[in-house]
DNA sequence: ATGGTTGTGCGACAA
């Protein structure tokens, strides 16, 4: 199965873009982000002409939302509030062969790394904790799939420039700790680290500022898929549909996809 | 150090 994840930034601004991502990469389940409606007003029909007919979809008004697409049936497996906020930025679903699905989208923190004067980092890091904490308490047993906008660049060659972004928000020194413990709280693998080796540059967000695309190729890979330990030699191919970003009306976030070869 | 762009929804604010 293909499993894909996008920050589609604004679902129905992005319907003609959506079609063509699903085109190319014809994923299984594609994971969405910030999709920014409301549960109720989401396209649901726009998106089951596209092809993918089931959907989870967790919204709210202007901000955040995410969603699970599917070509398959799948049943919905629930979603939680992080940090004890209403604010639609995890949703799971139960797929073929029992698999759970979670899609997240991480709060991206804000401007100034530093939690004691930005509330947003704060949420950030409070954030990570939790997830952390989830993690751990993960039943044994049981396969899973994670993706989503995690909103961290954790390796030196997941941004464009380590050291100029070494107190830059999504690469500082304490969110990639952050990030490990989660990952490291269940055994996480990152899938397409699997495929990709750490040592190749790797994005899938490049800011709609600074006319960084495609010129001077300034990206973050902010966009990731993990899955549980026991699928770790089910990853078969991963990768970034890095076209995308260029496009006419882009989303900033490439979308990123795997493989898994049950 | 600053400013740069996009989206929601028509204000700022978030990213």
């Amino acid at each position: 199965m293909r499993v894909a994840t996008w920050n589609v930034n604004s679902v129905r601004l992005r319907l003609d873009t959506l079609r063509r991502v699903a085109d190319i990469l014809e994923p299984d389940y594609l994971c969405l982000q910030e999709i920014k409606v409301r549960t109720e007003d989401f396209p649901a029909g726009d998106v089951a002409a596209i092809g993918f007919p089931h959907q989870l979809v967790r919204g709210m008004k202007s901000y955040n939302g995410v969603a699970i697409l599917s070509r398959h049936p799948l049943s919905d497996g629930g979603s939680r509030d992080w940090c004890a906020r209403d604010d639609a930025r995890h949703v799971a679903g139960i797929v073929e062969g029992g698999i759970e699905i979670h899609n997240f989208y991480v709060p991206a923190g804000g401007d100034e790394p530093d939690p004691d004067v930005n509330d947003k980092f704060a949420h950030k890091l409070a954030f990570l904790d939790e997830a952390a904490r989830w993690s751990a308490a993960l039943a044994p047993g049981c396969r899973r799939v994670l993706v989503g906008d995690l909103n961290i660049a954790p390796l030196e060659t997941d941004v464009w420039s380590h050291r100029q972004l070494l107190k830059v928000v999504s690469h500082t020194p304490i969110e990639v700790e952050g990030l490990s413990r989660w990952r490291e709280a269940y055994g996480w693998v990152d899938a397409v680290r699997r495929i990709i080796p750490e040592d190749q540059q790797l994005y899938s967000w490049w800011s709609y500022r600074n006319r960084t695309w495609p010129g001077s190729d300034r990206g973050r890979r902010l966009d990731h898929v993990w899955v549980s330990p026991d699928l770790a030699g089910c990853v078969t191919d991963a990768g970034v549909l890095r076209e995308a970003r260029g496009w006419k009306m882009p989303s900033d976030h490439a979308p990123v996809w795997a493989d898994i070869t049950l």
